[in-house]
DNA sequence: CGTATTTGACCCGCGC
DNA sequence: GCGCGGGTCAAATACG
């Protein structure tokens, strides 16, 4: 089988990689306004790269040293079939979780790369055009002989600048897992300083109760300001969720924390199945001694953590007509009740994208503005999320997890507390609240105020809206008012991964600026400088980052149950920066998106 | 026919 | 103990 002459992506369509397209950077403006900087190919859609084909929006010949990765996700599909997500690393996998592991995490970083190289030195070919190896009929077209010397000539070219981007790349790689490494030692020095004191707190009980808490949360939480990007995961062994534990559970907690993110999700799992489904029902005899009290064998700090997370709650206000947002999860309807004080029914949905995940969301609109719809979500899923759904998920994980870190003990409490609403509202002072009086610990995001995505429709191309799938109803209205959830909880997600991008850089290079003129600097820099300027071009920037500070630090205070806060971390590794994500309704054939009309 | 939704019944916690 | 309200279950129903 003949190859195309033209720059082809001829790899394994499972094969997730990355394709890097060397640019100038800023020498497209209009293009970040207008263009997603993805591509997504289609095996069955010739693809040309305008950035290097079209003259007319970007230089042909860029310097090696500004470039700005592209994702290349390659979806062999069409648009009445799920499409699978590719083009995504492997940000949930297991092995993603724990970032402390920095040699595993180094070592996955490496497995991406080599992925990468691989893809790209046996599968990149020649010449502008992107095709895939199904595209037969698309190779004639290429193939002409008329331009294959000068194809051949640009292909090498290419290929040159490419390897020199892996170098780059490698070393980049490199630096991080230094970087890691340098994250990690203090990490444990701060985590040696902190039983040292708890030990002291426990052998003198109250004997300086005030110094001892300076230096516990005085200290942690600005840690957490300073060291997002790489030291999050430590702060977030350290720092668990209960800051109010005793020594005692503190230690234990610390020593299950770290390893048992898996198992407790495991156990929430298992208690959930026992609770849920095989002693199901009122008569259902599996559960004798009360099916809702926690019998657990395993970890009781574990179990008794699940069970705060359980009930601390994250609300999102946004207005919007659609029955129900689309937040990148897939729900199932088990419930409507008529809640009192709201003519409006409220509807209960449980996350169906595994089996057992412990979340649940309740959507009901406002009583007193019906443009507005109240999405409360409670738990953690338990499971690997698309990215799309990873932005919600992540913030209201966080945002819970922050809440219950300021609800454990009265000072601890009060100081977390004002942390978060510090953190939340300098953006906007309504933009989030906290109820003190509700059944439930809730953290109230408030997107329908003047100051949020909504208002302000941003140009394509800066945040994808990442649900292309989205229900006709919904996709109809062509309007962005139901996609304000979306599109801000890209936001969170896309910025949080910028964030955290941008402060681990800046650990590493503090002095290092956002202006990259400097060929020296590395493709992770350029596309962190790049995504930085366009988001902070952004209106909403101020509000959409402090939501995604609030994203980064809820994942820093642990993440030793969410399975999706390490993956933002994790990301931050491989990630290029991209400012969106494809989201498929991948492999689930069972017609999700169905469950959207509560009444 | 399989899956999702509807909806009445039931369970449970909380306040009185 | 009782009633109320929130939350969940599960049989019935709808839908593709």
């Amino acid at each position: 089988m003949a190859k195309p002459s033209g720059l082809s992506i001829d790899s394994d369509p499972n094969l997730p990689f990355f394709l890097h397209i060397p640019t100038v950077l800023n020498s497209f403006p209009e293009q970040e306004d207008t263009k997603p900087n993805i591509i997504v190919i289609d095996n069955c859609t010739k693809l040309s790269v305008s950035a290097m084909d079209d003259a007319s929006t970007a230089n042909v010949t860029p310097p090696p040293s500004t470039t700005i990765q592209f994702p290349v996700h390659l979806n062999c599909s069409h648009d009445e079939h799920p499409r699978r997500v590719i083009g995504e690393m492997d940000f949930f996998a297991e092995k993603n979780r724990k970032l402390a592991d920095d040699s595993d995490h180094a070592a996955d970083i490496n497995d991406s790369m080599d992925r990468n190289r691989t893809a790209l030195e046996l599968n990149v070919n020649t010449g502008l055009n992107l095709l895939t190896t199904n595209t037969s009929s698309d190779q004639s077209t290429v193939d002409d002989g008329i331009s294959s010397n000068m194809e051949d000539k640009r292909a090498k070219n290419e290929l040159s600048v490419l390897q020199a981007e892996l170098e780059r790349m490698n070393t980049e790689n490199q630096r991080l897992r230094e970087t890691l490494s340098q994250a990690t030692s203090n990490y444990k020095t701060v985590q040696k300083h902190l039983i040292t004191l708890m030990q002291q707190q426990q052998d003198g009980k109250g004997e300086k109760p005030e110094e001892q808490k300076k230096s516990n949360g005085g200290l942690m939480v600005p840690r957490q300001f300073m060291d997002l990007g790489l030291a999050a995961v430590a702060a977030a062994e350290v720092d668990t969720d209960e800051p109010s534990l005793s020594s005692a559970e503190a230690r234990s907690h610390d020593r299950s924390g770290s390893p048992n993110a898996e198992a407790a999700s495991k156990d929430f799992r298992s208690r959930k199945r026992e609770n849920n489904e095989e002693g199901r029902g009122t008569g259902g005899e599996a559960s004798p001694d009360g099916s809702k009290v926690p019998r657990f064998n395993s970890s009781k700090n574990v179990d008794q953590t699940e069970a705060t997370m359980r009930k601390a709650r994250v609300s999102v206000r946004a207005r919007s007509e659609a029955p129900m947002i689309t937040d990148g999860c897939q729900w199932r309807k088990y419930g409507q009740k008529m809640a009192k004080g709201n003519p409006c029914p409220r509807a209960y949905y449980r996350c169906t994208m595994a089996a057992g995940c412990p979340v649940r969301k309740q959507v009901q609109r406002c009583a007193e503005d019906r443009t507005i719809l109240i999405t409360t979500y409670e738990g953690n899923h338990n499971h690997p999320l698309p990215p799309a759904a990873m932005a919600m998920a992540s913030t209201t994980s966080s945002a819970a997890r922050m809440l219950l870190s300021g609800s454990m003990s009265s000072a601890d409490g009060l100081m977390n507390s004002n942390f978060l609403t510090r953190t939340l509202l300098p953006c906007s002072s309504s933009m989030a609240t906290i109820s003190a009086s509700a059944p439930f610990p809730t953290v109230t995001l408030d997107l329908t105020q003047t100051p949020n995505p909504l208002q302000f429709p941003r140009p394509e191309g800066q945040f994808q809206v990442p649900f292309p799938n989205l229900p006709s109803h919904t996709n109809s209205q062509a309007s962005p008012l139901p996609l304000l959830p979306q599109i801000f909880g890209q936001a969170l997600y896309n910025q949080s991964k910028f964030s955290g991008l941008q402060m681990s850089h800046d650990i590493e290079q503090p002095q290092m600026n956002h202006q990259l003129q400097q060929g020296q600097q590395n493709s992770l820099a350029d596309t962190v400088n790049a995504a930085t300027a366009a988001i902070a071009a952004d209106p909403n920037f101020t509000a959409a980052l402090a939501a995604a500070i609030t994203s980064i630090i809820g994942s820093s205070h642990t993440n030793n149950v969410s399975s999706n806060n390490g993956a933002n971390l994790t990301s931050t590794t491989n990630s290029n920066g991209n400012v969106t994500t494809t989201t498929t309704s991948n492999s689930n054939s069972n017609g999700n998106n169905k469950n959207q009309q509560p009444q």
